[in-house]
DNA sequence: GAGAAGGCTGACCGATCGGTCAATCTTGTT
DNA sequence: AACAAGATTGACCGATCGGTCAGCCTTCTC
């Protein structure tokens, strides 16, 4: 749940080439993990997809749910990221907008992350759960403040901050999460990029007139 | 993927006896799959859950995967039911109320079935992929068929009809699947009813006004 | 009430699970 | 060149997995 970067060590070294290796095991956990869940997702087949010994996962990590957590660990970061333009000095169409536009963007371009991520709340967050009830509450609680000004001065409509941002999430991260069942719905062997341009203009069209806010086509925001 | 009904037996008979094992089988099941997935949830697991001996539920299902897919299949019929109110001579925003009502209601009298389904389909529909692509697919056309009709008569906002629906089921089943992330944000040891309250408005304001729709509070319909 | 059929279950099976370890190889330091 | 520390790996471990089966018990049929 810490966030460290400091000290780069110097490339080649042997930090720098233990840190290559994490880094080469976690993107390829973060694939199987996404594909069969914690449980599913057996360390031969980890090793297997790193393209390493079993026994060496284990020289890094020591066991499953440390390399679990370690992967849960790096998602986190994702997660938090893209909440900075909403702020009190912002416009709140352009900030949810552009929050929207992170998320979707996400979803598109990480969706084992997000799988991974979605998997794990599911469960119930066994190893999330004290991050959930710590860290990304206050975040909400902080951005809920925000919106909770724009609506006392009457720049968007009255809605419930935490059950916007609840909604927010689940629409944008529905597009990598269920992306297997919006594939079969729309009959696409993979979302093309005007779906997800769809997608996207109607998460911002029902978010922003939802809010009171105005909404022009997806790139022009002109009254 | 198929439903019959036909010839209820007689209470107490042999045939009747062995639907009420499976009903109760599949009840516990439905609880343990959803905490735990399908690869995660033990036939031991299924068996203590069920109170009966692990060799009783080979004896009525065979085998897991023709237990869990008994399961998936009770699930579906649940998820079709809502969108009866969709329908061409029906007014839009009920008609979007209604489905939205029900779909809220689904999610919180039937978590786990949420989840269990949500579990499926996050893994990639191994097992409801065909479904997806059948019965599900056909059901968005007909259904995104009245709302394209809704729309060419200026009754709503013209709004992509499957990524609204898209936006619907994520939305309101999101309660269901991420709960644990909602109540911790919350700081809830479960949904209070009037949590639950203000997820369905904040979904209702969302869809409807987001569709050019008229929108007063939950319950008062007037203009 | 005897036989058949269906329901039930303890004991067991091979396969696979996560994890360990001693031996070996590679690299950095002196 | 010699040594230490780190990195790698095949072989192996006990536990648990899903699944099987022979035998017992209960219930229905005639």
């Amino acid at each position: 749940m810490m966030r460290k970067e400091a000290e780069p060590p110097a490339t080649g070294s042997r930090a720098w080439q233990r840190r290559q290796r994490v880094a080469q095991i976690l993107a390829s956990a973060e694939r199987v993990f996404a594909e069969a869940g914690f449980e599913g997702a057996s360390m031969s087949a980890l090793a297997a997809a790193a393209g390493l010994p079993k026994a060496n996962l284990h020289y890094y990590f020591g066991t499953k749910e440390a390399l679990y957590t370690a992967l849960l660990d790096s998602i986190l970061d994702l997660w938090l990221s893209a909440t900075d333009s909403i702020r009190p000095e912002n416009d709140p169409a352009e900030a949810l907008a552009a929050y929207i536009h992170a998320k979707m963007r996400w979803s598109r371009t990480r969706p084992n992350a997000s799988k991974v991520f979605a998997n794990e709340v599911l469960h119930g967050a066994p190893y999330l759960g004290s991050y959930l009830a710590g860290d990304l509450r206050t975040l909400v609680r902080e951005k809920s403040r925000v919106l909770e000004g724009w609506i006392a001065e009457g720049r968007m409509d009255p809605v419930d901050p935490p059950h916007l941002f609840f909604a927010i999430w689940a629409m944008t991260q529905t597009y990598a999460d269920f992306g297997a069942q919006i594939r079969a719905v729309l009959d696409r062997p993979d979302l093309t990029a005007q779906d997800h341009a769809r997608g996207t203009e109607t998460v911002l069209r029902l978010v922003l007139k939802g809010c009171g806010l105005r909404f022009g086509a997806a790139e022009s925001p002109g009254k």
